[in-house]
DNA sequence: TCCATATATTCGCTTATACGAATGTTATGA
DNA sequence: TCATAACATTCGTATAAGCGAATATATGGA
């Protein structure tokens, strides 16, 4: 596998792996990886993920503030809605984490039933 | 980031997140991070892991224990002592994750310490 | 058989996390 | 100002995980 970070700039040091540890953390939970997988195309508000997810909004919620903490997704308010996204990571040690976790999702049945109950609700509202 | 499963067979399904989970849960603890930077060039008995790392034995030996449960690592008796190495992952979108994994290691400082410990350990031995 | 070394497991305790249920907060519009 | 919809947070509880200390197991040799 080629990571980029080594074949274009010398990499910024992943300074400790406290660092590396939570981001493994927050993808050690099935609902954060299914909405990391769910971003993956670009920003969906908290009513659409908990739709899409099939969960209680408090629990799509309180994930999304555990993903926030650890600075994969960041959130833009419209109105009463909440938009999220995922962050882009500068660090390109842990951005080749990531990719690899959203590679994993790509092949999951999961998250393929989450998109179509995703793009169910987006042409119900 | 170009991932190998892609461009040669189809790959198999990761059967549920639940799988995927595991294995990030593996990877979300310092020590067990470190001890698969270790592990990155060969097997290591237990003695030199714990050397290695600089925590108590029975430390060692649980993280091990977590990693041989979740897939990550197997084991072989040679006498008195136990070699542990990294498992053959056989899921090439797991293989992927495993990859990022041990590439972000390769920039922590800690791994670079551990590493010079386990190298004067051997010689001491 | 008995001992020493290497490794594994258990115990007691503390901390972190997940969930359902309930409650709080913010923004919109009547 | 009041009601409502969309989100966020808190509370109580159950479960899992981590650690130090102590103990158990296994192997090889005297």
């Amino acid at each position: 596998m080629s990571i980029p970070c080594c074949s274009t700039t010398p990499a910024p040091k992943v300074r400790d792996l406290e660092s590396l540890t939570r981001v493994y953390a927050a993808l050690a939970d099935p609902t954060r990886l299914r909405i990391l997988a769910l971003l993956r195309e670009g920003e969906v508000c908290v009513c659409h993920l908990h739709a899409g997810l099939d969960v209680p909004q408090p629990t799509a919620s309180r994930h999304l503030a555990y993903l926030r903490k650890a600075g994969l997704v960041e959130a833009r308010r419209d109105g009463i809605w909440m938009h999220y996204r995922m962050t882009p990571v500068s660090n390109p040690v842990v951005a080749a984490v990531v990719t690899a976790a959203l590679h994993a999702l790509s092949h999951t049945d999961a998250s393929a039933k989450d998109e179509r109950r995703l793009h169910h609700a987006r042409k119900a509202s």
